[in-house]
DNA sequence: ACCTGAACACCGTTCAAGT
DNA sequence: ACCTGAACACCGTTCAAGT
């Protein structure tokens, strides 16, 4: 069992020496002295050792505190599960192509919901509203993440926190006013302000 | 230049049949009658192929009417990039991946933060709305193709739109009240409702 | 329990040569 | 202009055999 983690350890750090694309059981073997062969000893195919490191970034998030205010939850999820993968090369692309449910995952998940219960919103909506936080976080930090132009990390952590901002004010307004949460069905001829 | 073309309608009928993973030089030539090294006379590469890929699943995305109003104008086009990538077998993915800049893409932007200073956003809140909204149609299209316990369609719309009006509800609070776009900077120990 | 050696069926890519 | 034939340096995976 022991040796199963070092496996993980070397895949970990060869997936930040050379990116997720060059990440070959082949040169896994070769950095742990070792026939490629061998390695399937301790992880039955490439797939679950992707998954197992899947698992290891996803445990880079801890638990909330409990208690905490459904905004102030929301901002800090957000920035613990974009900066769990952010700490390795092609974190998110990795997340994003091998997501298990995850133990780790839905425990955030439920984290979250709940607090946004206690605030008050249903549960479908609650569920949507973490839904559609998570979804902002991947698909904002894939496409942070791979592209080669890379800016300053403060403009990145400042366009990142501006989109937060905007699906926190929405849930909000969904809070105040829960007509909101179905979009346009209030009717569409209507006149807003 | 003909030939060109049947070489990437073949890729993308190929995506279909085979998914992403199985999208092999080889099984493409096969497909087309041919030995693998005879596409390097039209694709310098493979990534250069599936770039070309991303093109016209981006080329699914028609221009926006003119003066449409702004939040008609999100929902729109958020419907139209999810439409588009859903509309070929790991389309999200594949885009995703192999995000060029894009002709296409770039006149769905540029379309959508001109709506939004219409409505009287500065510039530097459009782009961060727009980009927000594009981070979400990403990450929850990703997840949603994804996905191998597949929902029913109409289960996933609905999500989708739920999310949406959240974004869109939280981009109508900073046009009322620009002080939101920081986010917690009003002072995180004040009472809020 | 862990690894070697050697093979199998694949990859993407190059390039002289043919038509 | 387009393709063949053949090779090159790689892949992930399996499995008998060794220690």
């Amino acid at each position: 069992m022991a040796r199963r983690d070092e496996v993980l350890d070397a895949a970990l750090e060869l997936l930040d020496e050379v990116g997720l694309d060059a990440l070959t059981v082949r040169r896994l073997a070769a950095k742990l002295g070792v026939q490629p062969g061998a390695l399937y000893r301790h992880y039955p195919s490439k797939a679950a050792l992707l998954d197992s490191m899947v698992d290891r970034i996803a445990a880079g998030v801890p638990e909330a505190e409990a208690g905490l205010a459904w905004d102030v939850h929301a901002r800090w999820i957000a920035r613990a599960v974009r900066a769990a993968m952010l700490a390795r090369r092609d974190g998110a692309r990795l997340i994003a192509t091998f997501d298990r449910p995850g133990p780790a995952g839905v425990a955030s998940w439920r984290g979250f919901t709940g607090a946004l219960a206690v605030a008050g919103l249903p549960p479908e909506a609650a569920a949507a509203a973490a839904d559609t936080v998570f979804a902002y976080v991947n698909g904002f930090t894939i496409e942070e993440q791979a592209r080669l132009d890379q800016r300053a990390r403060a403009d990145r952590d400042a366009q990142f926190e501006a989109g937060l901002a905007i699906i926190v004010g929405g849930i909000k307004a969904v809070l105040e006013d829960p007509a909101t949460a179905t979009g346009t069905r209030a009717g569409p001829g209507r006149p807003r302000s």
